[in-house]
DNA sequence: CGTCAAGATACCGCGGTTAG
DNA sequence: CTAACCGCGGTATCTTGACG
Protein backbone atom coordinates (compact mmCIF):
# COMPACT_ATOMS: atom_id res chain seq x y z
CA UNK A 1 0.00 0.00 0.00
CA UNK A 2 1.36 3.16 -1.37
CA UNK A 3 4.50 1.52 -2.42
CA UNK A 4 4.42 2.59 -5.76
CA UNK A 5 4.22 6.30 -5.31
CA UNK A 6 7.54 5.98 -3.75
CA UNK A 7 9.23 4.00 -5.89
CA UNK A 8 8.05 6.35 -8.71
CA UNK A 9 9.53 8.93 -6.37
CA UNK A 10 13.04 7.33 -6.09
CA UNK A 11 12.91 6.77 -9.74
CA UNK A 12 12.19 10.38 -11.01
CA UNK A 13 14.09 11.82 -8.01
CA UNK A 14 16.47 9.12 -6.98
CA UNK A 15 18.17 7.96 -9.84
CA UNK A 16 21.02 10.11 -11.57
CA UNK A 17 21.45 9.55 -15.56
CA UNK A 18 24.85 7.10 -14.61
CA UNK A 19 21.91 4.99 -12.74
CA UNK A 20 20.11 4.85 -15.88
CA UNK A 21 22.76 3.69 -18.20
CA UNK A 22 24.15 1.42 -15.51
CA UNK A 23 20.41 -0.22 -15.71
CA UNK A 24 20.98 -0.27 -19.85
CA UNK A 25 24.21 -2.13 -19.64
CA UNK A 26 26.29 1.33 -20.75
CA UNK A 27 29.91 0.17 -20.34
CA UNK A 28 32.46 2.01 -18.42
CA UNK A 29 30.03 2.81 -15.62
CA UNK A 30 31.80 0.72 -13.20
CA UNK A 31 34.59 3.19 -12.54
CA UNK A 32 32.07 5.96 -11.67
CA UNK A 33 33.21 8.06 -14.24
CA UNK A 34 31.53 8.36 -17.28
CA UNK A 35 33.16 7.73 -20.63
CA UNK A 36 34.73 10.66 -22.37
CA UNK A 37 33.25 10.85 -25.51
CA UNK A 38 29.52 9.41 -24.19
CA UNK A 39 27.48 11.42 -26.78
CA UNK A 40 24.37 9.87 -25.73
CA UNK A 41 21.44 11.58 -24.60
CA UNK A 42 19.88 10.45 -20.94
CA UNK A 43 16.02 11.09 -20.19
CA UNK A 44 13.47 10.15 -17.25
CA UNK A 45 10.13 11.31 -17.87
CA UNK A 46 6.61 10.41 -15.63
CA UNK A 47 2.95 10.04 -17.62
CA UNK A 48 0.01 9.91 -15.71
CA UNK A 49 -2.51 7.50 -17.55
CA UNK A 50 -5.55 6.16 -16.96
CA UNK A 51 -4.71 2.51 -15.99
CA UNK A 52 -1.71 3.91 -13.89
CA UNK A 53 1.56 5.77 -13.90
CA UNK A 54 4.09 4.90 -16.11
CA UNK A 55 7.92 6.20 -15.58
CA UNK A 56 10.18 6.05 -18.43
CA UNK A 57 14.07 5.99 -18.58
CA UNK A 58 15.88 6.46 -22.03
CA UNK A 59 19.70 6.59 -23.41
CA UNK A 60 19.45 7.37 -27.05
CA UNK A 61 16.96 5.11 -28.09
CA UNK A 62 16.86 2.35 -25.48
CA UNK A 63 14.47 2.82 -22.81
CA UNK A 64 13.97 1.10 -19.36
CA UNK A 65 9.58 1.70 -18.03
CA UNK A 66 8.18 0.70 -15.09
CA UNK A 67 4.29 0.82 -14.58
CA UNK A 68 1.49 -0.33 -12.38
CA UNK A 69 -0.81 -2.24 -14.28
CA UNK A 70 -4.28 -1.58 -12.74
CA UNK A 71 -2.77 -0.71 -9.57
CA UNK A 72 -1.47 -4.51 -9.09
CA UNK A 73 1.08 -5.55 -11.32
CA UNK A 74 4.64 -4.16 -10.96
CA UNK A 75 5.78 -4.39 -14.40
CA UNK A 76 9.31 -3.59 -15.63
CA UNK A 77 10.10 -4.31 -19.31
CA UNK A 78 13.02 -2.91 -21.25
CA UNK A 79 13.22 -1.73 -25.00
CA UNK A 80 16.14 -1.64 -27.59
CA UNK A 81 15.35 0.00 -30.28
CA UNK A 82 19.05 1.17 -30.89
CA UNK A 83 20.89 -2.60 -30.94
CA UNK A 84 23.97 -1.01 -32.23
CA UNK A 85 24.98 0.23 -28.77
CA UNK A 86 24.74 -3.51 -27.60
CA UNK A 87 27.73 -6.12 -27.85
CA UNK A 88 27.00 -9.99 -29.39
CA UNK A 89 29.42 -12.50 -29.39
CA UNK A 90 29.07 -13.82 -32.64
CA UNK A 91 30.78 -14.92 -35.89
CA UNK A 92 31.00 -12.30 -38.80
CA UNK A 93 27.96 -12.35 -41.28
CA UNK A 94 28.97 -14.60 -43.67
CA UNK A 95 32.48 -15.27 -42.32
CA UNK A 96 33.64 -18.60 -40.67
CA UNK A 97 31.79 -20.03 -37.93
CA UNK A 98 34.56 -19.98 -35.17
CA UNK A 99 35.74 -16.58 -35.69
CA UNK A 100 33.88 -15.01 -32.90
CA UNK A 101 33.76 -11.67 -31.45
CA UNK A 102 32.10 -9.31 -29.28
CA UNK A 103 30.56 -7.45 -32.75
CA UNK A 104 27.75 -4.93 -32.60
CA UNK A 105 24.38 -6.29 -32.02
CA UNK A 106 22.13 -6.21 -34.79
CA UNK A 107 18.27 -5.41 -35.85
CA UNK A 108 16.95 -8.92 -37.42
CA UNK A 109 16.03 -11.99 -35.40
CA UNK A 110 19.58 -13.74 -35.04
CA UNK A 111 20.54 -12.05 -32.30
CA UNK A 112 17.38 -11.91 -30.77
CA UNK A 113 18.77 -14.61 -27.87
CA UNK A 114 20.96 -12.22 -27.02
CA UNK A 115 18.84 -9.13 -27.09
CA UNK A 116 16.72 -11.07 -24.67
CA UNK A 117 19.45 -11.83 -22.33
CA UNK A 118 21.03 -7.76 -22.27
CA UNK A 119 16.61 -6.38 -21.94
CA UNK A 120 16.60 -9.26 -18.69
CA UNK A 121 19.73 -8.35 -17.17
CA UNK A 122 18.83 -4.59 -17.31
CA UNK A 123 15.14 -4.88 -15.82
CA UNK A 124 17.01 -7.34 -12.86
CA UNK A 125 19.26 -4.09 -12.51
CA UNK A 126 17.03 -1.99 -12.04
CA UNK A 127 14.67 -4.10 -9.60
CA UNK A 128 17.81 -4.58 -7.70
CA UNK A 129 17.95 -0.57 -7.33
CA UNK A 130 13.92 -0.64 -6.72
CA UNK A 131 14.25 -2.94 -4.02
CA UNK A 132 16.84 -1.17 -1.82
CA UNK A 133 14.83 1.67 -1.48
CA UNK A 134 11.35 -0.16 -0.92
CA UNK A 135 13.64 -1.07 2.83
CA UNK A 136 15.21 1.94 3.03
CA UNK A 137 12.86 4.65 2.02
CA UNK A 138 10.61 4.20 5.08
CA UNK A 139 13.50 4.63 7.49
CA UNK A 140 14.67 7.38 5.44
CA UNK A 141 11.13 9.73 6.01
CA UNK A 142 11.31 9.03 9.66
CA UNK A 143 14.92 9.78 10.90
CA UNK A 144 15.40 12.70 8.32
CA UNK A 145 13.77 15.35 10.03
CA UNK A 146 15.95 13.71 12.92
CA UNK A 147 18.93 14.15 11.43
CA UNK A 148 18.89 17.80 11.24
CA UNK A 149 18.79 20.79 13.36
CA UNK A 150 14.80 22.14 14.38
CA UNK A 151 13.43 25.54 15.80
CA UNK A 152 11.93 24.86 19.23
CA UNK A 153 10.45 27.83 21.31
CA UNK A 154 12.67 29.88 19.52
CA UNK A 155 15.93 28.11 20.48
CA UNK A 156 17.71 25.95 17.91
CA UNK A 157 17.84 22.24 18.73
CA UNK A 158 20.92 20.31 17.63
CA UNK A 159 20.80 17.39 15.01
CA UNK A 160 20.20 14.06 16.21
CA UNK A 161 22.27 10.97 16.09
CA UNK A 162 20.09 7.82 16.44
CA UNK A 163 22.79 5.49 15.35
CA UNK A 164 25.63 7.64 17.24
CA UNK A 165 25.84 9.58 20.49
CA UNK A 166 22.22 9.21 21.09
CA UNK A 167 21.86 5.79 20.76
CA UNK A 168 22.08 4.85 24.71
CA UNK A 169 19.10 7.49 25.09
CA UNK A 170 16.97 5.85 22.37
CA UNK A 171 16.84 2.45 24.10
CA UNK A 172 16.08 3.83 27.54
CA UNK A 173 13.15 5.88 26.63
CA UNK A 174 11.76 2.60 24.29
CA UNK A 175 12.36 0.45 27.40
CA UNK A 176 8.54 -0.81 27.97
CA UNK A 177 8.16 -0.08 31.86
CA UNK A 178 9.15 3.47 31.15
CA UNK A 179 6.74 3.62 28.57
CA UNK A 180 3.68 2.15 30.35
CA UNK A 181 3.31 5.51 32.68
CA UNK A 182 5.82 7.70 31.14
CA UNK A 183 8.96 8.56 32.36
CA UNK A 184 10.87 11.18 35.03
CA UNK A 185 13.99 12.92 35.21
CA UNK A 186 15.09 10.42 38.03
CA UNK A 187 13.87 7.41 36.02
CA UNK A 188 16.51 8.41 33.28
CA UNK A 189 18.75 9.32 35.56
CA UNK A 190 18.76 5.88 36.81
CA UNK A 191 19.07 4.24 33.63
CA UNK A 192 21.58 5.64 32.27
CA UNK A 193 24.23 6.11 34.98
CA UNK A 194 25.75 3.31 36.17
CA UNK A 195 26.76 4.43 39.70
CA UNK A 196 24.75 6.43 42.35
CA UNK A 197 25.82 10.30 42.09
CA UNK A 198 27.98 10.87 44.75
CA UNK A 199 27.27 14.19 45.87
CA UNK A 200 24.56 16.59 45.31
CA UNK A 201 26.45 18.36 43.33
CA UNK A 202 26.78 15.50 40.88
CA UNK A 203 23.13 14.90 41.31
CA UNK A 204 22.36 18.38 39.89
CA UNK A 205 25.09 17.68 37.19
CA UNK A 206 22.79 14.61 35.98
CA UNK A 207 19.34 16.10 36.50
CA UNK A 208 20.49 19.07 34.05
CA UNK A 209 22.23 16.44 31.41
CA UNK A 210 19.13 14.47 31.68
CA UNK A 211 16.71 17.99 31.25
CA UNK A 212 18.48 19.12 27.85
CA UNK A 213 18.29 15.32 26.22
CA UNK A 214 14.60 15.90 27.18
CA UNK A 215 14.17 19.07 25.68
CA UNK A 216 16.12 18.01 22.52
CA UNK A 217 13.67 15.09 22.04
CA UNK A 218 11.18 17.33 22.80
CA UNK A 219 12.39 19.60 20.29
CA UNK A 220 12.28 16.85 17.58
CA UNK A 221 8.37 15.54 18.40
CA UNK A 222 9.61 12.44 19.88
CA UNK A 223 8.36 12.96 23.39
CA UNK A 224 5.98 15.01 24.93
CA UNK A 225 5.48 16.52 28.53
CA UNK A 226 2.42 14.82 30.60
CA UNK A 227 0.47 18.53 31.42
CA UNK A 228 0.50 19.09 34.95
CA UNK A 229 3.47 16.31 35.75
CA UNK A 230 7.12 16.04 35.72
CA UNK A 231 6.49 12.86 33.43
CA UNK A 232 7.16 12.48 29.46
CA UNK A 233 5.37 10.06 26.94
CA UNK A 234 6.83 9.02 23.87
CA UNK A 235 4.88 10.08 20.97
CA UNK A 236 3.40 8.50 17.89
CA UNK A 237 6.21 9.47 16.26
CA UNK A 238 9.04 8.61 18.82
CA UNK A 239 7.35 5.23 19.27
CA UNK A 240 7.81 4.24 15.76
CA UNK A 241 11.84 5.58 15.36
CA UNK A 242 12.50 3.70 18.94
C1' DC B 1 -2.68 27.42 51.52
C1' DG B 2 2.31 27.39 52.44
C1' DT B 3 6.55 25.03 52.08
C1' DC B 4 9.99 22.42 49.96
C1' DA B 5 12.40 19.76 46.75
C1' DA B 6 12.66 18.25 42.02
C1' DG B 7 12.68 19.84 37.72
C1' DA B 8 12.95 23.44 34.00
C1' DT B 9 14.95 27.40 32.13
C1' DA B 10 18.35 31.04 31.47
C1' DC B 11 22.83 32.55 31.30
C1' DC B 12 27.71 31.99 30.90
C1' DG B 13 31.99 30.26 29.43
C1' DC B 14 34.78 26.63 27.23
C1' DG B 15 36.57 24.05 23.30
C1' DG B 16 36.26 22.83 18.67
C1' DT B 17 34.95 23.84 13.90
C1' DT B 18 34.04 26.66 9.91
C1' DA B 19 33.57 30.77 6.89
C1' DG B 20 35.65 34.80 5.37
C1' DC C 1 44.44 33.97 11.19
C1' DT C 2 40.38 35.62 13.19
C1' DA C 3 35.57 35.99 14.10
C1' DA C 4 31.41 33.76 14.30
C1' DC C 5 29.08 29.83 15.34
C1' DC C 6 27.75 25.54 17.50
C1' DG C 7 27.24 22.09 20.93
C1' DC C 8 28.00 21.18 25.50
C1' DG C 9 28.23 21.36 30.51
C1' DG C 10 27.94 23.95 35.02
C1' DT C 11 25.12 26.46 37.82
C1' DA C 12 21.99 30.30 39.52
C1' DT C 13 17.39 31.20 39.48
C1' DC C 14 12.63 30.47 38.51
C1' DT C 15 8.56 27.14 38.27
C1' DT C 16 5.80 23.43 39.53
C1' DG C 17 3.77 19.68 41.82
C1' DA C 18 3.52 16.94 46.13
C1' DC C 19 2.41 16.96 50.62
C1' DG C 20 1.29 18.34 55.21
Amino acid sequence: AGLYPRLVRHAMTGFGSLDVMRFLGCKGLTTGAIHGNFAGQVVSDLKVRPEGVRIKHRVNGNSIKMYDKQGSVLRVEATINEPKDFKVYRPKEGGSADDLAWRTMRRGVADLQRRAKVSQAANERYLDALAEVDAEKPLRELTDGLCCPVKWKGKRARALHPWGQDVAWFEVIGRGELTLNGFRNRDLRQHLFACEPSSPEATRRQSGQVTRRLRLFRAHGLIKKVPHTHRYQLTNKGRAVV
